[in-house]
DNA sequence: CAGGAAAATTGGTATTGACCAATATGTGAA
DNA sequence: TTCACATATTGGTCAATACCAATTTTCCTG
C-alpha cells in the first residue's frame, strides 16, 4: 500500500501525521527519541526533517528543539492548475466551456508552441468559476499530435494536466509564466459580466513535458476586482544562503495582527 | 580569510569555481574523486552538492554524473529593491525624489505598520527610472521611531534597504508582497507620461525586520507596457516532491529556439 | 529568593563504511 | 557489424558513531 519507496519518504509521512496532531509551536520529541520510535539512523530521520523544514512544515532550533511552523501565508506561484489553485484559496473550482475548436497555429501561434505553422491545434476557450461566480476566462492551444482522437473527449469538465497523465502518460516537467496588467475588451466584458476596460490579469504560460516538447499555451484573464497575487518574498540572500525558516510561533507567543 | 565557518560551505565554493571554468552540460568529476581531492567525506561532499543541485546550478544523473546546468531563464518572485530587480533584467536604475514628508499614520497605515494611529510616518514618493525612461512611480511609507534623524538625510539617491542595515543596522528578514492590476489615474498618468488609464501594476509590499517588526509599507505603480513579472514555474509535485532540476543541456545537446 | 555556574539536552556537522539503482562501457556471440 | 549480456562506473540511500554548538535545566552559592 505504502508507495514510499524510499525510508526517508516513509519517515517523512509518519513524521507529518504526527506534525497534523500537534498545535503551531509545539515541540516535537527530540531526534534521537525519533530516530529509536521509527528504527532508523538519525541521517536518515534528518533527511526527512530537512525537507519538511525546508517547505516550511517545521522549524528548528539548534540546542531547544523542533516545533510545528506557523502556516505559510500564501503559496509561492507554482505550476498548478486552476483548479487547485482555487482550492488553495478556498473556493470552489468550476468551469464552463465556451468553445472548443481545431484550429491551425499560424505563425504566431507556431513559435510559441514550437510547431509547424501549419500544425493542427486544439482550442478550448472556457469560463473559469470560483464558488459559482466567473473568475477567468481561458483560452488553450495544445498540438494535436500529442492528443490523438482527443476531439472525442468530453472536454466539458476536465483537467487537461490529468487528461495528459492519465490518457496520454505524458509527465508535466516545468513551464514558464509571464504576468502582464491590461483591461477588458468587450469579449471578455461580457464573459466575465465586468464594465468593458476593467483591469484585469493577463497571464501566458507555456507548459513542457519533462523532454520539453511544449504541451499547451494558455492565455488567460482574470478579473482584476476578484483576483490578486500574494507573494511571501525570502529575505534577500546572504551571500551563501542559509534556508532558515522564519516567522515560527511557539506555543503561547503572541502574534501581530 | 575564509569566512567558511563549516567544511561543506568550503567545499561548496570550490565546487562553485570549478563550475565556473566549466561549460554548460560539462561533467564534473566523479563525487568519490572530488572526495579525495577535497579530503572530505561523501556526505560532506553531497551535501554541499545537494545545496548546489538545489539552487540550479548543478544536475545530477544517476549512473551518470554531474554536470554543469544550464543557467536559470528568470529569477523568481524576491525581496529585491527596484535597483536589484532593474540590474537584473539589464536595465540601469535610476530615481528621483519627488516628494518628502512626515504624516501621521491615521488609521489605515497604522493597521499595515503595526503602530498606532498617532504615530509619526516617513512618507517618500520616488519616479523609479530605468535607462532614463519611467517606469514607475512609488510611495515608501517607514515608522520615524526606527530612524531616528532620518529627515537630515539626503533621499534623493538612496537605497532604503542599505540605509537601513547600514546606519540603523537593522537586518531584513522577510515581506509579503500583493499584485493586482490596475489602471493609472491622473497624476500616476503625468508622472509616468503614459495616457489616463493605461493598464498598470499596482505592488503593495510590506517589509518587516528579523524579529517581526514592519520597517516599510510601499505602494508601487508599474507601467504596464514596459513592466511584466516572468516566473519560472517548477513541476507540480509528485506526492513526495524530489527537487529535480531540469532542463539541463548536456554539450552538443541542441536547443529549442 | 536571586544569580550564576555546571550539567544535561537538543539540534548541527563530519567520518567511515556498506549496499542499492541507474547508466555507461566493454566483450562475446550471431 | 550488430545485438545482447556481463561488468564497471556513478549517483542515491542508509547505518553507526563521534564530537561541536546553542539552549535549557539543574543545582549550588550568596
Amino acid at each position: 500500500m505504502d508507495s514510499h519507496r524510499h525510508k526517508y519518504q516513509h519517515i517523512r509521512g509518519r513524521i507529518m501525521d504526527m506534525v497534523e496532531s500537534l498545535e503551531v509551536g509545539e515541540a516535537l520529541p527530540p531526534e534521537r527519541s525519533l530516530c529509536e520510535a521509527f528504527g532508523v539512523s538519525r541521517v536518515t530521520l534528518r533527511r526527512a526533517l530537512d525537507e519538511l523544514a525546508r517547505e516550511g512544515y517545521l522549524v528548528r532550533r539548534q540546542g531547544s528543539g523542533t516545533f510545528v511552523a506557523r502556516p505559510k501565508i500564501t503559496q509561492p506561484l507554482t505550476l498548478s492548475s486552476f483548479s487547485e489553485d482555487m482550492r488553495r484559496r478556498g473556493f470552489t473550482p468550476g468551469s464552463r466551456t465556451i468553445s472548443t475548436a481545431t484550429v491551425s497555429a499560424g505563425a504566431r501561434l507556431g513559435r510559441r508552441i514550437e510547431v509547424s505553422p501549419e500544425a493542427g491545434l486544439l482550442e478550448v476557450t472556457r469560463l473559469r468559476l470560483a464558488d459559482g461566480e466567473s473568475m477567468a476566462i481561458e483560452t488553450l492551444y495544445a498540438p494535436l499530435e500529442l492528443l490523438p482522437g482527443i476531439a472525442d473527449e468530453d472536454l466539458t469538465d476536465f483537467s487537461f494536466y490529468e487528461l495528459l497523465q492519465e490518457r496520454y502518460g505524458v509527465e508535466i516537467g516545468s513551464g514558464v509564466q509571464t504576468i502582464e496588467p491590461t483591461v477588458t475588451n468587450e469579449e471578455e466584458s461580457e464573459a466575465l459580466e465586468v464594465p468593458l476596460h476593467s483591469p484585469a490579469f493577463l497571464f501566458e504560460r507555456t507548459t513542457r513535458s519533462e523532454d520539453g516538447r511544449v504541451l499547451e499555451f494558455v492565455r488567460s484573464i482574470y478579473r482584476g476586482d476578484r483576483y490578486r497575487i500574494t507573494a511571501e518574498l525570502p529575505p534577500p540572500e546572504p551571500k551563501a544562503a542559509p534556508r532558515a525558516v522564519r516567522n515560527a510561533g511557539r506555543a503561547g507567543e503572541v502574534e501581530g495582527v
